[in-house]
DNA sequence: TATGAATGAGTGTTCATTCAT
DNA sequence: AATGAATGAACACTCATTCAT
């Protein structure tokens, strides 16, 4: 499970820090923390340090920079999330019922500071553009998965499956703003509301030709 | 007419002297695209004083401190945005092609960087908290009038419109990060599907119970 | 009388900044009140204008450069604080009393901060070393007035005499730190004190040398 | 011995390695020359840094503000000084005797640039409330050490002791501005010059009703 | 005389990074 | 693996000063 585990429940032992070295782990974890609470630009190599009780300089014996340590963050991230929808809709056959638990899954492990992916929903760094191309690619990475999720709603044109997914990954990824763990408001019921609004999705598109033919004449004014 | 209620007055007339001075006017647009393109952190007084050809020390003749420009630009765009949607919707009477006007010039009005109204899908700051109170208290400006969009469409209760709102709003906002303008998807192409998509929320809440009482058994195991 | 006139009684006077032009003298005034407030180097240019409800490129219409304006209002203090004790010694014909007048007045014209004076008792600006020598040279016009008074005291080397001047100065200007016009503590318990504390200076100088006899081991050994 | 109480422990036999490293000690020392020389305010970072060899930046991984190394350089200051005039009176009996000590010390140390005490000369910074009252309370420290040497010599009221006190405070401190180290004036010359012409004090205060009797007309009237 | 806009040098400070120990 | 010291470039901001209007 990776990652996962070592996220927030093991924390405790951390206590003991003069004992147990740092690990590229515990700082990637901290570093999560830290990028999530701040932002990739606001957050320092200092901060992410003195959260392992490392000085900065400690860093750069497990990464090679902020930039490289923000590659791996991003990777890992990416990696922890695919690996957590994947298994949140094991067993789920219904494709409205898979999305629903997808969406779940996407809230809250990005919603969870201690969890690496919180950074997805980040503005990503003014970096180096090489290093930009890389977090995007990491990211299509993710969209791809989702993507799957979508098609099996139902027969769309690659267009309308695009726009799908991009309206429903806004979504998602804007609940950092908001949403707050321990909320009153759970995860589940986000999702269930956010699936629930959408659908309709698949008979809107064909069926609903009438009720677009009303609106062509102002459609075409524009 | 466009950026109205940042002018200072009469000031207007005067500008078109010899060399255009650097006003107010222009910092903030400068400022827009500077922190639209790198974000708040990221953006430096120096590339926006640069922007309208000054030296950074000249542009603290026009702003108190960095702090202060991002709250004028903050409070111009959503005085920008609210203007807009608001023309947008005048003679439109169909609350959910309301809707639809109202995203298609959200996402207008946010991914054009020439436009003040770009920060508002951008991270906030990690900035004084005072000061990220005043951002948030605009943003919520914004969120009433795109309440009144959403709860003309139908019978909702608070939560339900609630998670509406920020459904929509989130899927909006992202689309900065991958709408271009100019390409050759429109931003009118954009709000119609979104909306089209959302098109059976009034159905999906109360009428589906059937629906979902399909789903039920899953429901209650969770 | 000059300056003296101008420096409290008509301040009132100064709420109808509009129409009031600022003078050189008001900001000459203003200045000595923003130079003794926060010292030379702290004080800005636009404290100062700000004091005078100017802008700061405004005051230079009125002097050259901070310098010169430094300059000025020292030379304008040292001419006021000479005329001061002049003024106070008038009929006084003991000298030991002519020592009292002159340091009451010295303490009581520059611990007012409205009067030019008070910038005597500053550190010397870190100016270029022409402005800081005709500082000091204008201090020396005022140190040659303060020797007459201690010359007249009785039969003095100079190094006594210098010494004995220099201890008093010292005494007067330190004043600045702790005198505060208008507490229970008058200039003149001040002066007082200060005078009597040396009263039996001319019978210390030679006289006692019996006293010092005693000492005399301890002085050779070093 | 000298700073004593300002090193960090062990670190000083470790200094002399390869090239002297700027170590806290010898940034204090330079900061105070720097200060002494040109104030609080004209006296910069870069000034200070460039006197030990470092770079700006570099100095902050040793003091984290310049008023936290301003506020260390006072207290060491205070600390130096007290310790100096304590060792100065050692074994000397006579209440004069121990203050001309005392005042020769005082000179002595503060005239030296090269040691800490001589910012106690110096106007106060125009700096944060809170750091000036830091400064104030560790003044404070020595005024009270001065006080006792003062009430040795004899029977003062509060207030006459106070007053006396601080004119000879002022004497002493004034003398940083024409004390020269190394010229012909030694420090024992200005000491002995300064306590002698306040021999008579103790005479001056009780006995001396007659003279002052005399006065008494003159005194009324004010 | 006064203003408003701009300058350019300089200020305290931060930060990612390096490197000898 | 970690530290402590140092770097150098950059940053937000200040300030005395200039000048066209």
């Amino acid at each position: 499970m990776g990652l996962v585990g070592i996220s927030r429940g093991t924390r405790a032992g951390r206590g003991i820090s003069k004992k147990t070295p740092a690990t590229r782990q515990s700082i990637l974890l901290a570093a999560a923390r830290v990028f999530a609470a701040r932002g990739y630009e606001a957050a320092t190599i200092r901060d992410i340090a003195s959260a392992v009780d490392l000085l900065p300089g400690s860093l750069y014996h497990h990464f090679a920079s902020k930039d490289a340590l923000i590659e791996e963050l991003y990777r890992a991230g990416i990696d922890h999330i695919i690996k957590a929808v994947q298994e949140a809709v094991e067993g789920v056959d219904d494709p409205w019922e898979r999305l629903e638990a997808v969406c779940r899954t996407h809230i809250e492990t990005i919603a969870d500071g201690g969890l690496l992916a919180s950074v997805l929903s980040k503005d990503l760094p003014a970096a180096p553009p090489e290093l930009v191309e890389k977090l995007v690619a990491e990211r299509d990475r993710y969209d791809k998965v989702f993507a799957a999720f979508i098609s099996d709603l139902g027969k769309f044109t690659p267009l309308e499956a695009r726009l799908l997914r991009l309206q429903i990954l806004g979504s998602l990824n804007w609940a950092t703003r908001w949403f707050r763990v321990g909320g009153r408001l759970k995860a589940s019921d986000v999702a269930h509301a956010f699936v629930r609004n959408l659908r309709g999705v698949g008979d809107n598109l064909k069926p609903h030709v009438e009720k677009r033919a009303r609106v062509k004449a102002r459609d075409s004014s524009r």
